[in-house]
DNA sequence: TAGTGGTCTAGACCACGGC
DNA sequence: CCGTGGTCTAGACCACTAG
């Protein structure tokens, strides 16, 4: 036999997609299929351990292991920072600093972080990035300077703020909302589209450990297309 | 001492926040870090492994584990059913087939699939999902019907084509892709929006183990929001 | 070629949770 | 209660690869 816990995977993949084992349905415990199957235990418990991470079983103490019912698949969205989305295209990277000032949190913000007014001191940046010396994105930045002190005296003309932010502000958690809004004039304006065409906006909530980190909006040239794979 | 696995992944990421283990460097092998933390190196291995899945870590036989220079975390998108999305926002969930006629995949799906012309037998279904009775999405959708024969006869008024897919057939991967597109005229009456209003839309393209399954292009009502954690 | 992570094993004990 | 998966251990061999 000689069965690697890839190949007992593989073989229990086989089994489910052939519903073998149907949906649903209780298969055999891992002493039975270590034993049928020829390796230890443990090899089995990898196996399956990998299959029910993948969301194709449901496994539990004394009740077993059985197929997932509606397998629910998740997608993965590697999170790249935008010099490499751009140089991946094979295009040159670009970003210049627009706005820079000590400014507090607006009202909308503090309330996205549950925050009371006035809120903490905060350095708002606005960033355009270049694709090929072409308008990529358009970026509204707001960094609690409590959570990251040092963001003050930052040299954002070497590093832009996405970079220095993940060099220097480890974060633990976050969320990413992506939305479709007409083009402000503003934005327009900097992006070099027409006023009222669809972009995609990519609004970003970064907490550190204790603290939230940073809200970020960024709104994408028209055309920006965000890809997953399943 | 007596650590779990999950105690040395904790331990081993204290130190990687904390930066005693500094991003790039190297950090002590399992033998000698299970020697240090009183445990067998299988448990440090099991606990290293899951911080080099969750993108901490970057590990090489022979050269050692490393500190992620650039974290890259992975955000990840569930991807529920139409139904489940409605339905957790507490709305009712409903659908109306509004075309189903045995049609060819279009050039541009077939190039999408790097498919010749004219392509397998297909079926084209437009669907219009409602929450509460108002319009949520409008689905355009071809399916392959040599890869999914059974979808020629499916009650689609029973069970909307989605979940009838995923019921009824088991994919191996796909592509999502989100992009932001001004409606169209058909979409913005759909959808009861005006024409050229800013749409989220989501093109799916779903693979079997050997052929395409099947094409989706999905129209989002204006103000959908997708979101992801991190 | 030597050092590192990757994996397997046999056995053991434990924690959970149907019954 | 007691069957199941969850985990730990000590030891072993292997696969990869940097030097």
């Amino acid at each position: 036999m000689s069965m690697g816990w890839q190949d007992v995977r593989d073989e229990a993949l086989r089994r489910i997609r052939s519903r073998a084992w149907e949906p649903g349905a209780l298969i055999p415990n891992e002493a039975d299929l270590a034993q049928e199957l020829g390796c230890a235990r443990a090899t089995v418990n990898r196996a399956l351990r990998a299959l029910a991470e993948e969301g194709w079983l449901d496994r539990r103490r004394k009740a077993g292991t059985r197929v997932t019912l509606a397998p629910q698949r998740r997608a993965q969205l590697a999170i790249p920072l935008i010099r490499q989305q751009i140089e991946a295209r094979g295009q040159s990277f670009g970003h210049r600093i627009l706005i820079r000032t000590a400014e507090p949190m607006p009202p909308h913000v503090l309330a996205l972080f549950d925050l009371p007014a006035p809120g903490p001191a905060a350095m708002r940046v606005q960033t355009l990035y270049l694709a090929d010396d072409r308008a990529f994105a358009l970026e509204d930045r707001w960094v609690n300077l409590d959570a990251v002190p040092s963001f003050a005296g930052a040299d954002l003309d070497a590093l832009c703020p996405n970079e220095w932010l993940v060099r220097h502000a480890p974060f633990a958690h976050g969320t990413l909302d992506y939305s479709a809004v007409p083009a402000s004039a503003e934005e327009a304006a900097q992006l070099g589209c027409a006023p009222g065409a669809p972009l995609m906006i990519l609004e970003r909530r970064t907490y550190g450990p204790a603290a939230p980190v940073t809200y970020m909006r960024l709104a994408h040239a028209p055309g920006h297309r965000l890809r997953l794979e399943i």
